[in-house]
DNA sequence: TACGGGTTGACACTATGCATATCAACCCCT
DNA sequence: AGGGGTTGATATGCATAGTGTCAACCCGTA
């Protein structure tokens, strides 16, 4: 936890981080001490004491951590990054901090990049970036698994089923001769993800 | 297995039930002793004998299925008035037959009529009729449950989103100036349901 | 009219998938 | 060197899907 915002600017620019709508700053989750609990009311397990861990459960987040939140408020971080890969990566986070932002467990989302669900980027040393897409992509297969019941497969076909939609706007519209016809595509195919309950937004 | 074809002539007119690609005529299926035999060879529970249960009681719990009761999708089949019987209404199943058809659990078709995925039509008698479509779409489903992995939640959200795409595909169509655009959005349409490994033939 | 085959709805049982929990091994920074 | 954190692998608890079974009912037939 200490250094890795220095880690990762061996190779990305920590930029400032837009807002999250619906979520916490990195800051005020560092409050909760309770590390992964699912929005989903589970049956609410006996289980209450954390104590069994022999790991003894994170140290509320140090202060470097907060450190890489403030470093989210200003809007660049700074030219401390000498080559000029200042591509547009603004905020990538190490898989515990993306875990907390996206309140859900490192393992599920270590499961989804298995199942190519997603494909965070990497530092030198393997450790996985979640950048700002990749977390709305996470959200989005949320949405599909908690509030429409889909299974993975399922999340899969529809993210598939979503971006060829997309593809074959983007040849229809290219295709069209007017521009009304194009205004025409565009809008059925935003009813089509309305209608559909996908928060699609792109 | 005896009177039933007559029982349905009572409201219906049983002709020439057309020929279903890979599945042998009913009276061929009838001649299978085993009834429900699925083609996933299960792991042969050892449980023999038929256990005896105490069934004495319908307690007040009509737990009416999960979030998938709506829509019932298809825009009904077969014209279900007595009136007009005579109309293209050829080969009508009862479950039992339409389960042998299939190669299904009669009972797993009951279950996908109750979550809405099929909605096949009725007897005076109240005894479910399954219409050549009926089984078609039972198959899609079987498709995406079967080779592709989709829970009940995901093959109701593929079937909406065919419905919708569909429906979107005939007012593109409608509203297109020239017959080569409207050309394009059908075969645009057609690919990508191929694409997604959708068998929707309509 | 009684019988028998078949359906219907409801519930129990079993296997599987998903999220989670835990572990040893490894990496990087202090 | 040590510690915090990650990585992959494995184990556990819960929900879902398919199946089996039952009593009650329907309908055609003897």
């Amino acid at each position: 936890m200490v250094g890795y915002s220095r880690l990762c600017d061996a190779q990305y620019t920590l930029g400032g981080q837009k807002e999250i709508p619906g979520y916490a700053g990195i800051a005020e989750l560092a409050e909760s001490n309770q590390m992964y609990d699912r929005r989903k009311p589970r049956v609410d397990s006996p289980q209450t004491g954390p104590s069994r861990r022999p790991r003894q459960q994170t140290p509320p987040l140090p202060p470097e951590d907060s450190a890489l939140a403030q470093s989210a408020g200003q809007p660049e971080s700074g030219p401390q990054d000498p080559s000029e890969e200042v591509i547009q990566l603004e905020g990538v986070y190490i898989i515990s901090v993306a875990a907390r932002i996206l309140d859900m467990h490192p393992q599920t989302l270590r499961k989804y990049e298995r199942l190519g669900l997603i494909n965070p980027g990497r530092t030198i040393g393997m450790l996985r970036l979640y950048s700002p897409e990749d977390l709305q992509r996470v959200r989005l297969i949320r949405h599909l698994v908690d509030r429409m019941g889909l299974n993975l497969a399922g999340v899969e076909h529809t993210l598939g089923m979503v971006e060829a939609l997309l593809a074959m706007k983007s040849r229809l519209v290219a295709s069209s001769e007017s521009r009304t016809m194009a205004d025409r595509i565009e809008q059925e195919v935003s009813r089509l993800f309305r209608d559909m309950g996908l928060p699609v937004d792109e």
